[in-house]
Parts: structure tokens; C-alpha cells; sequence
DNA sequence: ATTACTGCAAAGGATTTGCATGTGA
DNA sequence: TCACATGCAAATCCTTTGCAGTAAT
């Protein structure tokens, strides 16, 4: 899944932004944290091959991916996460005893926002909803039992 | 909508807490930001009736509702706020543009939750959503385009 | 009289900013 | 060349903590 680096160049290019090894290191690290990445992963995935690249550039790169769109930022548990910005709006289900991100569809969450708009004249515009429970596995009641 | 100050006081003497005016002045504050109240703003109301209260004071006592289940915290675009605990679940529709808070019933989730459920298997244990949107008034093509 | 609770000040962690330097175009 | 981007260090913001004094029971 290595996503549109041409794109990536060719933004930087057209809107008038320079092409850095750093901003590269940093899409990218956001790119490996295939859910989501806190700053503070971005920071040592970046510095995992590069340990010269400064944390405020870590920060700054990321404010400026996420104005250029590259990236989104969402919230989860009070820290802010990033990820690779998609083309459509997706979710994760977030298990509280496993902590595995699972990947809701968004198309069982459209008929939600939709269910809200007509009730409230209220149209959603989070593109990145976490919702937190348990997972099949970690459930009570579950077969699976695992610890 | 004076809340159950009995209680308060009786749960503090239950559980062998002290009834200090301090905690009043919170819970008080908490109560007041009938919607969602971060951290500051509750050192601002209780700073407006008690200036002598101190900060480290709102936060520790914040956490001390909480652990009480006097109040419950949630987490709306990165900061903790906070409301007076209540029965039922219930969540918020947040305008990214005029700001404000509109309640969100259960009822309307609950299906949500209950198709994910039968989907994916996973129990959905978030008490309190924060959807961002746009609110009537403020989405384009809205009639009252107040600025 | 106890000891939980508070105020104060200082510590802490995460993020931002000012400025001189470096570097991509 | 020359403005944009970076590194560094200091600043800032929000929250937590240690400790000595205060007050609720």
C-alpha cells in the first residue's frame, strides 16, 4: 500500500511547497502506522531512520501535512492521532481489553448520520468515528476466551 | 435543575469523604455547563463565586467526581470535559461552526450500536459520542445564515 | 484531635515558537 | 540566489505532585 507519492510530490510542486527528506519520513511513518499514530510514534518511527530530524519539525510536518490535506488528524482518547489521508470516511471499533483497531465500514454508518440529519437538520461531517467496546473475542459470553 | 445535592452530601459521608465548599463550587460549575466543561471553564465559574479557590484544587477535585461517579468525563476534540453524571447514555452533536452542543438522544444511536453488533460481533461500550458536524443554521443552503 | 483536603509553588510532559542556519528550487 | 524549512533551545500550555498548613468530622 504505498500510497500516491506522486501526488505527494506533485502537491508540494504546484502549491508552491518544497519537497524535504523530512516530510517524506514523516508521510511515511504515518503511512506505516497503518491505523493510527500519535505524534510521539511519528517522532520514533521518523528517528528510527533518521535520528537527526528534530521533534518541533515532527510536529510542524504534521500540522502542514494535515493542512495540505495529506494526512487527517482524528482524536482518540484524549491524544490525537494521524493518519493517511483517505478518500472515503472510515472508522475503527477500538476493543478495551485487546486494544485492536478494528475497521467499521462506513457504509453501516451513512444510514446513522443520514437517521440524524432528518431528525435534526444536523449533517455530520466526522469522517473518523472510534468507538469503544469489546471485540467478539473479548466480549463476555465469548467462545473464545482468550486470557 | 438543582441537581441531587442530597446525594452528594450523603455520598460523601457514605463513602467517608469530606463536604467541603470547595467541591460544592464544582459540582455547581460542572451543573452549570449543562452541555460539555473543560477543565478552565470550571476554574472560571468557581473562580467567579470563590476567587480564592485554586486550580490544582478544580483539577484534583475533577478527578475525584469522577472516581465517584459524580460526574463523567469525556473527550471532545482533545480536551477532557466534563458533565454531571446522568442515567442514561447520551451524546452531542457539536457545530464546527457556531459551536454549539446539541444532545443527541439514545435512541437514535442504540440501533447504530445494535447493527454494529450484528455485524461485526463487537459491543460498543462508548456512553458518549461527539459527532462534528454542522448544525441547521449553520450547513450551507440553510435559510438563517446567521454570518 | 485526627487526617482528609486545600493552597502554593514547583515539576512534568506535550506541543509551539523565535531565531539563526541550512537547503531545495 | 533567496525564501522556505529545519534544528536548537527556550517558551508556553495544561495538568500533576510534594509539602506544609487548614479545616471538616
Amino acid at each position: 500500500m504505498s500510497h500516491q507519492d506522486w501526488d505527494y510530490a506533485a502537491l508540494m510542486h504546484d502549491r508552491g511547497f518544497r519537497r524535504t527528506p523530512q516530510r517524506q519520513f514523516v508521510l511515511d511513518a504515518v503511512c506505516e502506522g497503518n491505523g493510527h499514530t500519535n505524534a510521539d510514534e511519528v517522532v520514533e518511527r521518523v528517528q528510527a531512520k533518521a535520528p537527526a530530524v528534530n521533534r518541533a519539525t515532527v510536529y510542524r510536518t504534521l500540522e502542514f501535512l494535515r493542512e495540505q490535506r495529506l494526512v487527517f488528524a482524528a482524536d482518540i482518547g484524549g491524544q490525537t492521532v494521524y493518519e493517511i489521508a483517505g478518500k472515503e470516511p472510515h472508522h475503527h471499533l477500538v476493543c478495551l481489553k485487546c486494544g485492536q483497531q478494528i475497521s467499521l465500514a462506513h457504509h453501516l454508518v451513512k444510514p446513522f448520520f443520514a437517521e440524524i440529519e432528518r431528525d435534526s437538520g444536523f449533517v455530520v461531517e466526522t469522517n473518523h468515528l472510534a468507538l469503544f467496546g469489546l471485540c467478539r473475542e473479548c466480549r463476555p459470553g465469548s467462545h473464545a476466551e482468550n486470557q
